[in-house]
DNA sequence: GAGCAAAGCGGAGCGTCGTTCCGCTTACGA
DNA sequence: TCGTAAGCGGAACGACGCTCCGCTTTGCTC
């Protein structure tokens, strides 16, 4: 499961050891450099955390964006993997739709500025952009379908974007403490139940 | 008006003429540029539109966020001064707060990628985050006094958040069709309503 | 009009970043 | 043991923000 490709398991045993080993190694020192000075790090900073080349980061992670997508797979896959346990268990659609929504605030105020590089129109993150909505949107639109069908909240909201506007209000969330993501996101959801 | 200090009207009078020309020369390149390419246009692209070296750039506006305050310096201080006259002409506070919140979004969606360098902790930018936040948080603040004192929205909610919130909504609303930043801050706004 | 100090100007140049490229090293099957 | 291709490192390139300094222009004085 930590591998990318190992499926069929035929032509995929080609990788040398001390590549496969590199890549463990880099995931690793990647994983602290974010904690340490955010996602946004320099690659050089990274590099030199793993100790080896830059010539080796980008051959295993072409682009920086597939490094992120790395490192924070599982927990991305763990929160969509939530929506579904949520609707199942909670009271209502609405307020599994609200922990649905803390969850993936949590996780992105906790990564400095992934919420900022999640959002950068900056091409070459199309592939981290991608990977977000393609694993989180299905769910969120699961979610407010639900919701929306137990008469809870207005129809006609579109679950991209509202998770990009989550997205977009977790921005800079950590480095100021007058600004409180979680507050605003609770407000939107707020906003999207119907009005009686 | 357009010049910087004339009030008293003795000690001002040192700058050269081509020097004061330069400056609007520069202002209009900027704005133009701005238009063109978005706010996060390099800096050498405003110097050659405006037909002048680096040096002089920098030396009429030290840092980008000077350049960027005095192109948009007009239209931020109608948006703050509408605020009081909404207050006045509206029907009730909560319709002022959204008019008012509606030229905020106006604004900064318009402006290729303002939103994002607004939000941009960035130092170098907090000449530009002050000013927009000295000019325009006060406003809102007072918007949103009216309309909790009209009962029409929950206390405790807090202007400056408020205003962070929404810039942060805005960002990327342009450049992505599937994102109306308008409606999530509607929805945003509609949030701000005492539950009943 | 001529001379002159200083205000102003331009762009070469520095440091930082992301990314590429290529000569050397190393793992591993024959 | 040895050949070779996969893998490695870091020098090098281009883009950017910003600084610095030799040259030009301006506006005053005589």
């Amino acid at each position: 499961m930590n591998d990318s490709d190992e499926g069929a398991g035929s032509a995929a045993r080609s990788k040398r050891r001390d590549a496969r080993r590199n890549q463990e190694t880099l995931l690793d020192a990647a994983a602290a450099v974010f904690v340490r000075s955010g996602v946004e790090a320099p690659v050089r900073d990274i590099a030199a955390e793993a100790g080896v080349g830059m010539g080796t980061i980008y051959r295993h992670f072409p682009t920086r964006a597939d490094l992120i997508i790395a490192v924070y797979r599982h927990q991305v896959d763990a929160c969509a993997e939530a929506g579904p346990a949520l609707l199942a268990t909670s009271a209502t659609p609405h307020a599994a739709l609200g922990q649905w929504i803390n969850l993936f605030v949590d996780f992105l105020v906790t990564k400095h500025g992934l919420a900022a590089v999640l959002r950068s129109d900056d091409a070459g993150f199309e592939t981290l952009h991608a990977y977000f909505l393609d694993r989180l949107v299905p769910v969120c639109a699961q979610l407010l379908e639900a919701a929306a069908g137990a008469d809870e909240i207005r129809s006609g909201i579109d679950a991209y974007e509202l998770m990009r506007g989550v997205g977009n209000l977790c921005i800079g969330a950590d480095s100021d403490p007058r600004y409180d993501a979680r507050r605003l996101v609770e407000l939107l959801i707020a906003g999207l139940r119907r009005p009686h």
